[in-house]
DNA sequence: TCGGGAAATTTGAACGATCAAACTTCTGCT
DNA sequence: AGCAGAAGTTTGATCGTTCAAATTTCCCGA
């Protein structure tokens, strides 16, 4: 019971090796009554394409690599694990295949993504948590591998990358939220977002910045775990009796001020979160959503253009940059109509 | 600029391809003078295997196929995530890859790992959400087709199936929260437990029933949501005023709980949830870890037996089936000293 | 009816590795 | 030295597909 060939197909169809070849691949050019002849064989034998042996002959393997961090624990990995199973769902549609590496550091992903694509296992990269001056943009433009970021270079030049990149339009989410805020809670609306200057704090706070002028509450900084944020909200709610709702830079920030809220007896207090994880969800806390199916098709967009293969360099109609639109989810109190 | 083959590597070494195959392969049966030599032409022209020749020559892919599920949200998908990653880092070292397929049913998983095995992309199969009479087990089976199952069959004949499989203790993990309960927090000790006989369910629950004997509390049960985990612990605490803890057989329940306690007054109830979920570490809520490191562990160690190919059956001398020891992950209140 | 060009199909070669079997080189013993 | 057997190495074939070029068939107009 060995699995059949193309030449088995063939014989049975009475065409040739190649005939079948293209009933599979070009369709378009074989005469539609050999077409039928050859896929009712197909049928017939249960006829399947070996991947190795086309994979040997075109140099492609249909396959995109992405990488997964150790995993670290917190909130936040959520969305990564979304994305990923967005992007294979999609992939899947595109008859693209996803294959899992790990490292653990970009020295370490770099040897890893090397290995993988000089042995011909993947035609294509999707990387994640990129940061500033990230050694495996350059690495991976220096060597014309086709990939794509999921997370904006942060340099000045985010909009002239030499590379492809989609990310979550964060200023936008917080803008939604404020906006929100603002029509439901009232106008002392604050802020809690990370201390250092992180790229994504950075883009998250300007969206609640933009939004308020000088009306805005007050801008609170804390760690991102739940009880840094709890401790610097209470402190906050203290200092500021008519704060009315604060905008967060993360759930996990989040849920430290709503926990601070009823702490402090201020369970009227609307707190909005970053990535709608599932802990938002279970305790009623609005969120933005990142949308990572949006994500993930935009990234195969960027990867694919409108055809059925990886592209080594996009055509000059596409954009080579998306900002996805996040959605904000209301819940809980804020949701009261 | 073309990628070196072994013909390159055996013309720079002065040996034959096959000797170049040979030290890649199977080291010790090259001379140690030869073998010093290929090494050297390897490293100076970058020589790395192409994996598609390999495979069809092989006919191995070295790639283990595992399903993701269409993301539904929740708190629990967490644990498959973590374990994708355990899996992943493990399967590298043992020079396995990691392929993600995506499906929506049964029928349809079962058309694609049809696909993907006999196109050759993937040696084996890591099943997950297992449940009775899964059609998936059969087929695979059915076919000879290598795999492990993470989740036990639910049968009658869990000891004696026919297939490989591991999972997590459920007992064991509610039986340590149960001990830890009954040191920490008093005597009435409660379960909130799942409504339908799920096998999980059953199971963490008789970790509960078993330490207890007939001094248990009462056993409350609610759908996996928070809010009505909340309300029926709400309930519970009215009519047990002396309950002093509750075992809950998932992190969403144990939210519930958590909050009702808060809400009636009770903080000072001890909780413990099931996956140890960021949400859970959030909240500061006892929460039993599956330790998915372990379970990927075990899956491979089923997979691949103590060599570095997935093997068609296991040795005599090796278990078939793991159950894998959870630990208790003691948070907040209860953990006061 | 035939010629010319497009459309459809076939043929031979190649992708890069490993298997199986043949061959050569060592090693130790008489 | 000569030989047998083990150890090490090489050769030819093969895995299943697609590319490139050659060949045949079809269709239309003169």
């Amino acid at each position: 019971m060995k699995a059949p060939t193309v030449e088995d197909v063939a014989r049975v169809a009475g065409v040739s090796r190649q005939t079948v070849s293209n009933v599979i691949n070009t369709p378009a050019i074989v005469r539609e009554s050999t077409r039928e002849r050859v896929e009712d064989a197909i049928t017939q034998l249960g006829y399947r394409p070996h991947a190795a042996a086309r994979s040997l002959r075109t140099r492609r393997s249909s396959t995109i690599g992405i990488h997964l961090d150790p995993y670290v624990g917190g909130i936040s990995g959520v969305v990564l694990d979304r994305f990923v199973h967005a992007l294979t769902e999609r992939a899947d549609e595109r008859g693209m295949r996803i294959l899992l590496y790990a490292a653990r550091s970009a020295p370490d992903e770099i040897s890893r993504m090397s290995e993988l694509l000089d042995g011909g296992e993947i035609d294509a990269i999707v990387l994640s948590g990129t940061f500033h001056d990230d050694p495996r943009t350059a690495w991976l433009s220096d060597r014309d591998v086709p990939f794509v970021a999921f997370g904006r270079p942060w340099a000045d030049d985010d909009d002239t990358a030499p590379h492809r990149w989609v990310d979550v339009d964060g200023a936008a989410g917080t803008r939604q939220a404020t906006a929100h805020a603002q029509h439901r809670a009232g106008r002392q609306i604050g802020f809690l977002g990370w201390p250092s200057g992180s790229g994504t704090g950075d883009d998250r706070e300007r969206g609640w910045l933009e939004s308020l002028g000088d009306a805005r509450g007050p801008r609170i900084v804390a760690e991102d775990r739940v009880t840094a944020a709890r401790t610097a909200a209470s402190d906050a709610l203290e200092r500021h009796p008519d704060l009315s709702a604060l905008v967060c830079a993360s759930d996990t920030l989040a849920i430290g001020a709503h926990l601070a809220a009823i702490d402090s007896g201020r369970p009227d207090l609307v707190v909005y979160g970053f990535d709608n994880t599932p802990a938002a969800e279970a305790l009623e806390i609005s969120s933005v959503e990142q949308r990572p199916e949006h994500v993930a098709d935009a990234t195969l967009q960027l990867l694919m253009g409108d055809g059925g293969s990886v592209v080594m360099e996009l055509p000059p109609a596409f954009e080579r940059h998306m900002l996805i639109e996040p959605s904000l989810v209301v819940r809980g109190a804020a949701a009261g109509g």
